[in-house]
RNA sequence: GCGCCCGUAGCUCAACUGGAUAGAGCAACGCCCUUCUAAGGCGUAGGUUACAGGUUCGACUCCUGUCGGGCGUACCA
């Protein structure tokens, strides 16, 4: 419908000899008195055809020439609005087309045919996944859902690094407990791994191998274990989720086929590196910085930019057309680099887009609390879903916007439990469920719908809002922002509810009662497309 | 000090990126279950959108400044 308004108004601006066509916006008005679709050229050419808006929107409107059976009424308002409303036959043909195309509604092609890579989570492999990373974790699956719903062929990574030195730190801790559980020394390293897991990873060595390795020279064959573990731990918990990563890329290999110097050498052929004190630098200053960055620090280790820009690089060799980033705000800062380091390597940092969300405030026993994973004071993802179940997990980490910061109260999330906004969503499609086993049982339709038996007014604005949801998710996946799907399906959830309380469908007669049992399976289908955008079921019986 | 994000109802947050009368959920109060699921509905109350200026037909949204919070600002990731 928008691109056909637009095609409409853009013909009658014809009749205005324009040096450039305005940009023709359509807007859904908040007030329903103001129509289903508005647009404010007029005002936009106030100032260039020097006229006031509102004479300019007559000029438009009586240059106008569209199908009466899209559009009922086009009237002028307020400082120049030009305000469309919709023909009922127009909402009927869309309603019939949701219950046609079915679990494809919804569905755009803004992406078609793109390859995305979506890199999220990224966890170091030193322990279970947290509820500080559910954040990542959720936002980065829903907005590849997202892109996947605009037709982008989308690939899930999760970046991570077993050769730092938190992971023989990791590898230290569980030896040490080996030995501990062996009676054999009780010594703990300082800065340690503390949390029980390592207890459970040791013990898992000593059934196996019993003491075969009391006397291992270093903590390899500790951390190797380790990392084995923790990672079938994390992808359990991504799995319970709903997550599936496509591939682990592991930092090391950019060292080992050489990417690692190739960059630096590349960076060094354009003068971007330079040696300083030992280490090797990166001419930050060249792009706008106050202070050039360390890429090599003089201990002959990289920092993570570098290996950053490296991955970039690789990333795009793979050929994706687009690569999505996800991580929390405390990286906000890295970025720029390498997106100046991809751009010197001659690659277009357009394609690396990069979602930044705010921290996730834990608030536990009222107040907040810092995790550490060190120190094991943290809460589980798992322990979370326990509580709670994977979709009121998911719904907490997606229902606000991305850049606020989100508070997380375990307290409240567990207590919320039955009272949890998600079960609203669900609820309203577990009552349409069973309506519709209900009107099966009681009728027996024979002939076509008639869907212009739906002239309630709670039945009308309930089409409209379900016409909503594709510009909705096409929004969502443009913004890389979930929560406008939940606060889309509350809407509708809210409609159909007002819908429930009016227009009943069991007793009426069987036309009308055809008509309305369409129009709740459309809302049921939309209610079951949105969910599954955010990961999240949509269940027959509650 | 500098950079990024944020400040909206008592609390947690929306507001389609500049549109018309700023909306939901909790919490509070008052009603509504012999009728398709009351995990629901209807109603009341709650706001100078932190503050002060500016830009324009029009500002929660953009600009400047102030105050407050978070995160960076490392040869940590």
């Amino acid at each position: 419908m928008k691109e056909y308004l637009v095609e409409v108004i853009s013909k009658s601006l014809d009749q205005f000899e324009l040096e450039k066509k305005p940009e023709i916006r359509i807007e859904e008005p908040n007030q329903p008195e103001h129509g289903d679709a508005s647009t404010n050229v007029a005002m936009m050419l106030a100032k260039p055809l020097k006229n006031n808006p509102r004479a300019i929107a007559q000029q438009i409107v009586d240059g106008l020439e569209y199908n009466e059976k899209k559009i009922s009424a086009v009237e002028i308002a307020g400082p120049g609005f030009i305000n469309f409303r919709f023909a009922e036959d127009y909402l009927f043909d869309e309603l019939a087309e949701i219950l046609t195309v079915g679990s494809e509604y919804g569905k755009t092609d803004t992406n078609n045919g793109s390859k995305i890579l979506v890199e999220f989570v990224s966890a170091n492999p030193t322990g279970p996944l947290t509820v500080g990373h559910g954040r990542n974790a959720v936002l980065g699956d829903t907005v590849s859902r997202l892109l996947e719903w605009t037709g982008a062929k989308v690939e899930r990574e999760y970046y991570f690094n077993d050769a730092g030195r938190q992971m023989r730190v990791l590898g230290k801790s569980v030896q040490a407990r080996y030995l501990e559980l062996l009676g054999q020394s009780d010594e703990f390293p300082e800065g340690g791994y503390e949390g029980e897991y390592i207890r459970d990873i040791a013990q898992a060595l000593v059934d196996e191998l019993g003491e075969d390795l009391i006397d291992a020279e270093d903590e390899k064959p500790f951390k190797e274990k380790a990392e084995e573990e923790i990672f079938a731990d994390i992808s359990r918990t991504l799995d319970r989720m709903g997550i599936k990563m496509d591939s682990y890329f592991n930092e090391h290999s950019l060292y080992e086929d050489g990417k690692i110097e190739e960059t630096i050498e590349k960076l060094r052929e354009l003068d971007l590196a330079y040696n300083k004190d030992g280490a090797v630098w990166f001419k930050t200053t060249e792009f706008g910085k106050d202070k050039d960055t360390v890429l090599v620090k003089s201990t002959g280790e990289p920092t993570y930019r570098l290996p950053d820009i490296a991955y970039h690089a690789n990333k795009l060799d793979r050929g994706f057309d687009l690569c999505v980033d996800v991580f929390g705000a405390d990286h906000i800062a890295t970025y720029p680099d390498v997106l100046s380091g991809i751009k010197s390597l001659g690659y277009d940092p357009d394609k690396v887009d990069v979602v930044v969300y705010q921290f996730v405030t834990i608030v536990k026993d009222g107040k907040p609390f810092k995790m550490s994973t060190r120190k094991a004071n943290f809460v589980t993802l798992d322990e979370l879903m326990d509580e709670v179940g994977a979709d009121v997990t998911r719904f907490f980490f997606l229902m606000r916007s991305p850049n606020t910061h989100l508070e997380f109260d375990i307290a409240q999330a567990k207590e919320a439990g039955e009272k949890n906004p998600v079960f609203y969503l669900q609820y309203a499609h577990a009552r349409i469920s069973s309506i519709l086993r209900k009107v099966e049982e009681e009728y027996d339709f024979s002939g076509e719908v008639d869907l212009s038996k739906l002239d309630h007014p709670a039945e009308i604005t309930l089409i409209k809002t379900l016409l909503k949801f594709p510009n909705t998710v096409a929004n969502a996946a443009r913004l890389r922002e979930p929560h406008h799907v939940i606060t889309f399906l509350n809407q509708l959830a809210s409609d159909f509810t007002s819908f429930y309380h009016d227009c009943r469908i069991l007793g009426e007669d069987e036309k009308l009662a055809q008509a309305r049992m369409e129009l709740a399976k459309a809302v049921a289908q939309v209610l079951r497309n949105g969910l599954s955008i955010l990961g999240i079921t949509a269940p027959e019986q509650m």
